[in-house]
DNA sequence: TATTGTTATACTCTATAACTATA
DNA sequence: TATAGTTATAGAGTATAACAATA
């Protein structure tokens, strides 16, 4: 155990004018995002029942979109149908989503979690905004809400970035 | 293709007194990072080599701490030393790291990033930066200036709340 | 014929347990 | 003997390709 040192990831300020957004700005913003994204894995621990991350992505997916067929969940998830449908079997399986022909095409299979499977998110969404709370609870009320300000503007900047895009993002299509 | 519709995921304004944050303040941050999120996964798209999202965990690991051992990668994964032994093999096969007995101790394998391994990982900070900077692009820059200092008390204070813990994260030995 | 989903096969990733080598 | 890592085995997750059912 005598080779763990982190090395400061700290950078070289930098000011590329793409977009008018200085690098060491962006470089900055990076650095936050890469931490809270630590924090948001650790709040995937620990839930009960355990179930893998990729299970739990696609629990995630499904209850986003209430229903929705099995196609959708493979784009949701950037996997093929095949995968989707493996993966599905196990979730099935544990009890967490059930499968059943749509009315409109039965074709389409469509997927719903069962009452385990949306107690299982409730109690994922429940574990992160403690851990966000946890955090938050180090700040003064005044930062707070400038972090809400502030996030709240970046949210919306990024649903205007999605809504300008051409959208090729889930597509393994190509 | 017909049942893509996704549930808006607004929710109830609440007043959890725990920590004295409010809890929709911790529900507006929640959803806010879960976007974040996707913008970050985004970015792990597209990389060459393309390599899994496991991998990539391990380059990152390795790079931020420079040169570790395999204990110390597996820990740092999240996982125990056999599967990151595995890891480590096809890691090598492919030619992103190496490895090589300590000097202190010959029992310990020490893995480093090659000249490959090290572009994959520049180009992934690259790509993640540009996912910020499209974002941030759609901000003014007063917006951005107080993105930045919000963020920076953020991330100063999960390292309060990190230092201030029992620090049980990574370990499975339980 | 085109679309939706499943199955066959093969490879990656993971954990448990048994093993080798060094200390 | 204790520690660091590897190998054996088994199961989950994934993609490619071939298949069945519905439209």
């Amino acid at each position: 155990m005598s080779q763990r040192r982190p090395r400061p990831s700290g950078g070289e300020p930098a000011d590329d004018g793409a977009g008018g957004v200085p690098d060491d700005v962006a470089a900055a913003v990076e650095r936050v995002l890469s931490t809270t994204a630590l924090l948001w894995s650790r709040a995937e621990q620990g839930l009960e029942p355990a179930i893998s991350p990729i299970q739990l992505r696609a629990v995630e997916a499904i209850s986003r979109f209430g229903r929705l067929n099995l196609g959708g969940l493979a784009e949701e998830l950037g996997a093929i149908p095949s995968s989707a449908s493996r993966l599905c079997d196990r979730l099935e399986a544990a009890g967490l989503i059930v499968r059943e022909p749509a009315r409109e095409d039965r074709r389409e299979i469509i997927v719903r979690l069962t009452d385990q499977g949306e107690r299982l998110h409730t109690q994922l969404v429940r574990r992160r905004r403690t851990a966000v709370r946890d955090v938050l609870a180090h700040m003064s009320p005044t930062s707070r809400a400038r972090l809400i300000d502030a996030l709240t503007e970046f949210g919306q900047a990024c649903e205007r970035r999605d809504s300008g895009e051409a959208r090729v993002v889930g597509s393994r299509t190509a």
